[in-house]
DNA sequence: GTTCCGCATGAATCGATAG
DNA sequence: ACTATCGATTCATGCGGAA
């Protein structure tokens, strides 16, 4: 199977509007922050954020499919002081337009911006806002999984007391059976706060985000083959990681050195051989621990 | 000097307006949730918190000094496999009440709530909304710093590489003044996220929060002999932690039960020695590393 | 006195079932 | 149809007792 990835350049709400309706499997996405990167995008400034953005998550809703996702990964700025509110305007408004505000995750940066200032200290993080077109939608927890802590190893022996207790003491629906849902566990669910570190010594170029966000959004909401979609593509992080994963992509950019730039970076058709099981079905762990 | 607990029954509402205008240095309180312990109190419904909630802040706001913060930990739930956004615009009304919403922390819970659900993970941080009644308040950076990690170990064998470039790259301001800062010091300034865990099982109360959040925040806003104010007093963590550090509290709790218990744990009179000097000035760091 | 191990429990959320 | 109640799910922590 081929995996493409589109790039366009241009104004994303312009752009947006050729692209099919349900048609996007997972848009992922750091807009310019308000009044940040002047620059380059111009600068929004905050009071007129949400009204410039709001076209856009308009276009977004159309050309997602109903099963797809979107993450906005945004934080507003200080200005004066204080926190700006338009990432809660914004909210608000897209609830309007039909969004679900299904979940907020938060970016918790390892290695956040030096500094110090009299009133505030280093921000360590950021928001990743999930809106969803329909309450069901795709999600494959497996695929992001994390090793347990050390929990299991002492868990494990323990099971003839409390569990057997707590679940004898409700009806029916046996014991045995969710004992054994975690006997052949050396994995976890992850919470919904992400603990990366950003890339600091990139080439040339400064990425907005580390891979590993993209990354971790592509793996939980898509599969190979779907379609990623990044209206405001900068360096083009969301496209190369979906193309190394398998996904097909789509990227707009309105600098022209940026899209010159992810267009020597990617291929526009990459080949694959698809395995024909994913990867956390292959790698079953061992049975370790024996019910006592 | 004498440390004073006042304790009040009743709903904090009414029992606010007896308190005089400009006499608190913090308030730090975490309301019921929306919708949360139905049984205690009441259950506030999503739709109308915001309404039930603002006429409280407007109270909040004129007993606070001038110089003082007010700390709010909250968090949406989920209603309908959706985000709440009653939080979003309880923000932008008390902005319209005239706080100034300085910051949000995190608070990044290490041990959440478990459980496993097809539409999200598990929910591991909550809001610590900063709000302050003018833009110059009074914040002891020093007292939160935190033992510098292995960060400062592998960080200082770099300087040579990437601090220097980067330091030299910039006019003036001397390379050899910033690093000096650092060499005396094995504290570093926390960032905005708090990474605690909860407290299970204690004794027989239930805390909503663990001691550490509200000692951050009173070691961070206020100084030894200052007042703190908790509307929501619950099982008293916030006073209980302000009369071990030497402040002055203020408790407001509405269910019997829990104001009894309190008044049981708490002394209305306190008397302390205060130390000539802070903790921090006292605990001088070592000299242990040198710049190559 | 340390270290290790067993144990209870928590501002949760979903889906099914009952009123 | 719409709301209230209830059972099932699941993991890190800190305490207390044992080695």
């Amino acid at each position: 199977m081929d995996i493409k990835a589109e790039l366009y350049l241009g104004d994303c709400t312009e752009i947006l509007k050729n692209i099919p309706d349900n048609s996007v499997d997972l848009v992922f996405t750091s807009p310019p922050y308000a009044d940040q990167r002047k620059s380059t995008y111009g600068g929004i400034a905050p009071d007129i954020y949400v009204d410039w953005f709001l076209p856009i998550t308009s276009e977004l809703l159309r050309v997602l499919k109903p099963s797809g996702t979107f993450v906005l990964n945004i934080k507003e700025k200080v200005v004066n002081g204080e926190r700006s509110t338009y990432v809660m305007e914004l909210i608000i408004e897209m609830r309007k337009q039909g969004w679900f505000w299904t979940e907020e995750f938060i970016w918790h940066k390892k290695n956040c911006y030096p500094g110090k200032w009299p009133n505030r200290f280093r921000d360590a993080w950021e928001r990743l806002l999930q809106f969803n077109k329909s309450k069901s939608f795709s999600m494959y927890q497996e695929e992001v999984m994390v090793p347990m802590g050390d929990w299991k190893k002492t868990r494990l022996k323990n099971l003839s007391e409390t569990d057997k207790i707590r679940d004898n003491s409700k009806v029916g629906s046996g014991f045995g059976k969710n004992i054994s849902n975690w006997i052949d566990r050396d994995m976890a669910y992850p919470t919904n706060v992400l603990h990366l570190a950003t890339e600091c010594s990139n080439k040339n170029h400064s990425a907005a985000f580390p891979e590993g966000l993209p990354e971790w959004f592509i793996k939980l909401f898509t599969k190979p083959g779907d379609w990623v979609l990044d209206p405001f593509m900068g360096s083009g992080t969301t496209n190369i990681v979906a193309q190394r994963m398998s996904r097909n992509s789509i990227g707009i950019e309105i600098i022209p050195e940026y899209y010159e730039k992810v267009k020597k970076e990617i291929q526009p058709v990459h080949y694959v051989l698809f395995e024909p099981k994913p990867d956390y079905e292959k790698a079953q762990p061992e049975r370790r621990y024996a019910i006592r």
